[in-house]
DNA sequence: TTGTATGCGTTATCAG
DNA sequence: CTGATAACGCATACAA
């Protein structure tokens, strides 16, 4: 432990390698600008004392803190798990770091957090879902920062976008229900502004192709499977007669799945249940779950080049990219 | 937008509200001792202008990032998950953000990141897991940073540490299972460091009572339902003997109760299952799963509290605190 | 209460 | 190739 005594800096080192702290500086960062005898020197140095540089300084110095936030809603459950891992390695390999804070969809909470991650003066910033308060609207842009909206397609963006239509989401699953025959369907679903968009798009496709969509059953966030199986439950209670149910996550088909089950209605005979995510509980549920299947991968490897894009100050190929999305058919339907 | 323009700092909020630099920053800072006019003459063109301080350079000027870093394996899954709520709410109502990076379970990557956290000069880093390399262990403690290793008990903690032992889970659980009248038990088990822990407390004490414990079954990473199904499968086909498996999460607990319900195999009847974390799928289950709870909100809570009283240059109340662990009895045993 | 000078640790720039 | 100097944006110490 180092505790207490005065930070050990590049001064420090540059005085026990018998250099100056510039030639320090070099060695550390254009390494082929420095005589091999002096890069030696200052290595051993560094790697006795274990001297590690600081950001904030060179951060500052830079202009450029090397640095990458993503604001999440949550981090429960492996929504969003894949684009995470896929724009932290992007990142990586690009001399970036992520940093992650989640909001838990708390309004006021997003608020402090973004203000955090301003002040940190972040090559850029990735918000998974669009930013809505006017507020926080204002405060990105005045900032100057990279910004890239992910996982949802809105009219007018911050700055970047990659992401789909929930509402295309939405109606696409009528389609499907429809075209195998389901005249009564109703969903399981989330109360965030996203889900939402897919709840009111469902109903407006039933509507225009004459079936019936049955008053959606909301569920508490997080989206769990008891969460799942009381939602179906609901479904059930109010609309005994609806003979497929679209669950806004794989979590709550599979909580649906389990509750028929108990109730002993056959899934897909008597209930066909479609989830979304596409994450690995849907593939492995008995029976296999039919889901909405989004490329997690792909939004993180593109937010990752947009924002580092701008940061080397070209830029972007595209300010707005929609990924789309596919339906995986399983045995739920 | 503000792409391009070159920074707006204090200097220039102060020009435009006619003070010095210095009152500026304190309006922000120590708004108290500022007089009521200049504070909202201040406030004004802060509120204008959307202006917030560059953290780098106040963290340089203060020696105080006001930020703690946590490191963690993975962000998949529920499992760290209460922690991490915990530590992130405790934090943020003591002034500090939560940074966080993932490792993936790869020491390369554990490594570089433990460098870039080192860089930023956090005012505590929180390691989930022990921190093994010795190359690491040295870099921390060469850093001077307050560290906390948390979920685990080890006996040469670097610094801090808050956790649980995982060689007594191992044990509780085949005591449990024996008491229940097993004498043929098995494991579905992770692979980690502390899987294996438990793994070898699991056969040890199941020996020293003179009771069968089958060679476990390993599931690779990352541990989902499909995992725990492949797990059982593989577990009971070497051993078809067995009437209890201990499955390492609770995610692999429920995948081994669905196999067993494929497989017509009555739980608890002819195979007792029980998992760990006791995340929400062990109780929504059917049937609810006996599991091994983990009190993690407790963990992140004095995880936070031990990094920000040695940050705020005290001692802390206690360097190691074993938080110890519950079996929460359902209806899978 | 307000302002001025100074330095935090690093790197861009220019001189040798 | 190496070093001296200054500056990044802010807050501490001190002066007015």
């Amino acid at each position: 432990m180092n505790t207490g005594a005065k930070p050990f800096t590049m001064h420090d080192v540059a005085r026990l390698a018998g250099v100056s702290p510039m030639t320090v500086s070099r060695a550390l960062n254009t390494p082929e600008r420095v005589s091999p005898e002096m890069l030696a020197r200052v290595r051993e140095v560094v790697r006795r004392t274990n001297f590690v540089p600081n950001a904030m300084a060179s951060g500052l110095r830079r202009a450029r803190a090397r640095l990458v936030a993503a604001l999440l809603p949550t981090l429960v459950g492996p929504v969003f798990q894949e684009m995470v891992e896929a724009l932290d390695r992007a990142l990586h390999e690009r001399g970036y770091q992520l940093m992650i804070g989640q909001s838990g969809y708390d309004a006021t909470r997003e608020e402090a957090l973004l203000r955090g991650i301003i002040q940190r003066r972040p090559d850029g910033i990735i918000l998974v879902g669009a930013m809505r308060s006017e507020e926080g609207r204002r405060a990105l842009r005045a900032s100057g920062i990279p910004v890239v909206e992910a996982w949802e397609l809105t009219a007018t963006p911050v700055d970047m976008l990659v992401g789909f239509s929930h509402a295309a989401i939405g109606a696409s699953v009528v389609d499907y229900l429809h075209a195998r025959g389901h005249r009564c369907i109703g969903m399981v679903s989330a109360g965030d502004q996203r889900a939402l968009t897919r709840v009111n798009a469902f109903a407006e496709r039933a509507q225009a192709l004459g079936i019936t969509a049955v008053a959606p059953a909301f569920t508490p966030a997080p989206s769990t499977m008891g969460a799942g199986r009381a939602g179906l439950a609901e479904l059930l209670a109010r609309s005994p007669q609806v003979t497929a149910v679209f669950c806004s996550s794989d979590m709550l088909a599979l909580g649906a799945s389990i509750e028929a089950r108990e109730r002993r209605l056959a899934v897909p005979k008597k209930l066909a249940i479609i989830g979304m995510g596409d994450q690995s509980v849907a593939a492995d549920a008995a029976p296999p779950l039919t889901t909405v299947r989004i490329d997690g991968t792909r939004i993180g490897r593109i937010a990752a080049e947009m924002v580092v894009a701008r940061a080397d100050g070209q830029a972007p190929g595209q300010a707005v990219v929609d990924i789309g999305f596919s339906i995986v058919e399983r045995a739920s339907t």
